[in-house]
DNA sequence: TATAAAGGTGAATCCGCAC
DNA sequence: AGTGCGGATTCACCTTTAT
């Protein structure tokens, strides 16, 4: 496997791969953690999976119940995948709406991880629901998971718990970190180099990076994007391994990646910029 | 399928009952809402489901798969009954934490609900978490769902948006009701007639019940317990229906409605002692 | 020049109306 | 009765204008 872009320390690669091709050939029990914002699928239709491998499908008997159980079927396959890439104390994030997220936490419990916390990460500055006929979806779920049933993953206590927070008006000093996060999506401006439609605030990425991982450590998405958890990790000193299948998403990531590079002796200024 | 109690006016009733056998036979295409926080410690062995009936099993063969695919089972049966007591524009309220919520969330899916919204009941006040190995958990996760896809559901948008909730810190005067709402979970002394250990706070119903029915629907509630949402219901004007199989708790609510039913007329004061 | 107020824009979904 | 179009809805944010 070749990577797509490597930076010149190595510490930063992206892949332009299926996931599940790149995930099965990946070394095994190598990764310290993976956090991944996997596709919602919703029943589209084209393609399902059968052991680990994408298969296109008859359009012709394709029906909700089908494609229920095909996208059931992707997020259980990509997860198992995952597993087998993680160190036994490895864990793994998965962030979602309720689109998919059911699936995946089914999947994981399925898959034998043992899951840690749910996390509902509140943005205040959701978009309004113009129906009328629901409450206002302005929050997203993350799911934090560790490999083995029995083994000490990695947790951040004192930083989680005394750090500073002010992004995030729900966190109070000198208390624990909850399973709530007030975070704000990122504001359109700061996409710069190109709008990717579910790029993740840095703000929370930084917050995962931090809680689960140690500086070294490798972390791995496997549905990379725009890369914010790649250039969160390596701007916090972790090596980041990062797959898409989409090469406008790599291109993106590389231009938000060199920024990050050409201005990296100035920490404090980049983590808004990024 | 005889009560095992029932109020003066027929608005409120009580059945000792395993939910599986009584939703069989209870009347399809008549519930306005359900609402439903499912036991969730299922995987200790010693029961399966079958067809949504209990099963005792061989301890032999119990492995954690086992105990999973059992779980959910039990949940895809129980919430597949509920649906055929819903009326078509009718909805379905489903609490859990992570344990369940998962597996609930795409049962509901499979069995052919639309997922309306899901809610994050954040409590302020919850305990600290004493290992420092995760985030403190302090929330839990409801799901809204009909039972049809394409229908007209109940929703009293002018009452979440301008209402009156001063018990939601994070609920705005004039701005839409959210997916996050911040309660704290009744204190011990509210549980005056005795502990349930899942009891949920009154102002917690009352949002799902103003929010999701009008005066004189039926609300149904397949695992009662202490009947919080039974005394929501029959305070604002809903008849409840309230299933459980364990004869205490039907007899702790009761005392609760009984204590309810006296004092009626002074409906401000009840609202914060049930 | 900085801050405040006012005004305009955009997002996704539902609903009514015309055909 | 099914289809398709257009209006209505709300809130945060951005731009413009006023102080």
């Amino acid at each position: 496997m070749k990577p797509y872009y490597e930076s010149k320390d190595g510490r930063f690669k992206l892949y332009l791969a299926d996931s599940f091709e790149f995930l099965r050939d990946f070394s095994k029990n190598s990764v310290d953690m993976i956090f991944s914002d996997p596709p919602y699928m919703l029943s589209n239709g084209g393609f399902t999976v059968h052991a680990g491998r994408r298969v296109s499908v008859n359009k012709g008997d394709w029906d909700k119940s089908h494609g229920l159980y095909n996208d059931f079927n992707f997020h259980l396959n990509w997860i198992k995948l995952c597993r087998e890439s993680l160190k036994p104390h490895g864990t793994i994030w998965i962030s979602g709406t309720y689109h998919s997220i059911y699936q995946c936490g089914y999947s994981l419990q399925l898959a034998g991880y043992k899951i840690l916390n749910d996390i509902a990460w509140y943005k205040p500055n959701a978009a309004p629901n113009l129906s009328g006929r629901y409450f206002t979806a302005s929050h997203e779920t993350l799911i934090w998971a560790r490999k083995e049933e029995k083994a000490r993953h990695i947790f951040n206590y004192g930083l989680m718990r005394n750090g500073s927070w002010p992004e995030d008006f729900l966190k109070k000093p000198d208390k624990q970190m909850r399973s709530i996060w007030a975070i704000n999506p990122p504001r359109s401006w700061e996409k710069k180099f190109g709008k990717h439609p579910t790029q993740k605030p840095t703000d929370l990425l930084k917050r995962i990076v931090l809680a689960s991982t140690n500086r070294g450590n490798t972390v791995l998405d496997p549905f990379t994007g725009s890369s914010t958890t790649g250039l969160v990790a390596y701007l916090y000193g972790r090596k980041f391994v990062g797959v898409d299948n989409d090469r406008a998403s790599l291109d993106l990531s590389i231009k938000r990646f060199e920024e990050l590079a050409a201005n990296i002796n100035n920490k404090q200024k980049i983590i808004t910029k990024i």
